[in-house]
DNA sequence: GTGAAAGCGCTAACAT
DNA sequence: ATGTTAGCGCTTTCAC
């Protein structure tokens, strides 16, 4: 059985009323009394039991993160933010895995309230829009990579557009100027946002290449690109898998990267684009930044300062590696 | 204000006492009475306090969870694992991630414990024994996916050595007997016991190559290997990583897998192994297997069972795929 | 069958 | 400067 203030109040000759005081720091009192209580407490190894404290100040300083990303590659980050914002304020989190399962998604979110956790960020793996968990919920919600469909929801998703403009003004800046793209599924947003990104800045070389979030996909597509494009100078791809595709492609067809052709991917997934021979210069969508902002929204709410809603993009970073380094004069 | 049961109580007309008991199923009383408190929670959306339960039960049904794998890739699976396990049990999981930092990991532990939760999980990126958190804790501790260097601890970690041992059967199985193998670290325990695995059931074609878990040293490695072992019918690789650099440098050099050598990978991390030229058979770790052993143990000590000490492990699959097909007759 | 009351650990107002 | 008390929401005994 844990200490209790009582021990403590006991052990050091005082009652549970001054003790609680002196733990706290509060009212005015003997300097050695508050002493004595601050050494019974240690010495018993007292911690003040959260759950009474809860129960009286009403809070539970506690927030629940639902994700949907069961293999953790987006949400991870996201949470590590999230807890670098929420940790500082003694905010713990619970964790909770959906494995895409409605289901049990709605499962988790009764018990996170039964819980009585003070806000919810719901994290996925994509930026597609979901429907949102419900309005008229008790504690503030918001969604970070990922995004709901209701307007009235507080959505925090990465710049994909201003993602894709910044791979594209890099491209120029190093002087590439025939610019081809090579990118996911049509029907994700992320992939046309970043294309648009692309087209802000410059006319693509050919058409833009949707097809699939895959290596497999990067393959093909650069092979497509190059019967296309023969003189294509660089190639701005939608993730760093689809970019690793192609940079596999050009090592077979003869091109090298970069001096014949310079390459960019998205996502800034470390152990793909440190592999990727050269390693890939790449888009970072901020997840720590996204995690950290949308904690940051729960703890304003909490404090009391209105809900926000709508769609907030955050800058997303250009990583420099080989794959872009500028061409060898000849 | 959420709904208390005060609230329940007297929209049912009735008192707190009755309206708690008609609420937990206990007591005799009329099927009326009860139906009338039961519509008036539903009605009121009335959910119990758990601080207010917890304090009075003197538990929290909480377990804490703690990572120092910031990326996820094996304490994910882990997380999963345990949240199945425990959710049926209406446990949470408070998640906090130690960013490797032993600073932030003894804050962490504190915080959970001040939480009264009522068991920790310690997961890690791998099997390296570390510093346990420390003996006498209030709660129970298991290590999974890591290993506490304290034997009295209780650490659940892979099957190492027994899944060197299937990957080598696999590969006699298939008729390849002249087995190269190219690995991480010598310094990783895990290094050495899946060659350890292999040795047991065959001897290994040249020297155990022990380099570093990349996919760059997968492609040195096999051209030592290659010029070592120019016969070599078939190479096991210490992670999935290794084996994508060795596939790479096998195809540059013209040999086929699987049909001049065939290829087996470790960890079945999916974006690789399914990348990889061709798909990689695999050993996977049963991670999720992992978690749920660990998050058992901890219900089993928590339910009054005797706390167990010492390191278990949890046995491996094999995935097949391309990589091993059985090499086409001439 | 139902209600009243005590108490879980803590804090804050009030009393001494 | 310190002690006493009420009460946060709930369950559980014990009267009625």
């Amino acid at each position: 059985m844990p200490t209790t203030i009582k021990d403590v109040a006991a052990a050091a000759g005082v009652s549970v009323g001054t003790a609680s005081k002196a733990l706290n720091g509060l009212g005015r009192m003997r300097e050695d009394t508050r002493a004595r209580v601050l050494a019974a407490a240690r010495q018993l190894g007292f911690r003040p039991n959260p759950l009474a404290q809860g129960l009286l100040a009403g809070r539970t300083f506690t927030v629940g993160l639902v994700s949907s990303d069961s293999f953790g590659r987006f949400s991870i980050p996201v949470m590590l933010g999230a807890e670098d914002a929420l940790g500082a304020g003694q905010i713990s989190v619970f964790m909770c895995d959906t494995r895409d399962d409605p289901i049990r998604e709605r499962h988790y979110i009764e018990r996170l309230l039964a819980r009585r956790v003070e806000g919810i960020i719901v994290t996925g793996r994509r930026t597609e829009p979901r429907a949102g968990i419900g309005q008229n919920l008790p504690v503030p919600v918001v969604y970070a990579m990922t995004q709901s469909v209701d307007e009235r929801d507080l959505s925090i998703i990465p710049d994909d557009r201003g993602g894709g403009e910044q791979a594209a003004r890099h491209l120029l800046a190093t002087g590439r100027e025939k610019i081809g793209h090579i990118t996911g599924p049509e029907r994700f947003q992320a992939a046309r946002l970043r294309a648009q990104g692309l087209r802000d800045v410059v006319e693509p070389a050919g058409e833009v290449l949707f097809g699939e979030w895959s290596e497999e996909w990067g393959r093909q597509g650069a092979d497509i690109l190059l019967r296309a494009v023969p003189d294509v100078e660089a190639i701005f791809c939608g993730s760093d898998q689809i970019a690793r595709g192609v940079a596999e492609t050009l090592r077979e067809r003869g091109r090298r990267v970069p001096d014949d052709v310079a390459l960019v991917g998205f996502d800034n997934w470390e152990p793909m684009a440190l592999a990727c021979r050269p390693p890939l210069t790449t888009i970072d969508m901020s997840l720590g930044d996204i995690g950290r902002m949308a904690a940051e929204h729960l703890l304003n709410v909490m404090a009391g300062q209105p809900a926000e809603s709508g769609v907030r993009t955050v800058p997303a970073g250009l990583v420099i590696r080989e794959s872009t380094r500028v061409a060898q004069l000849p």
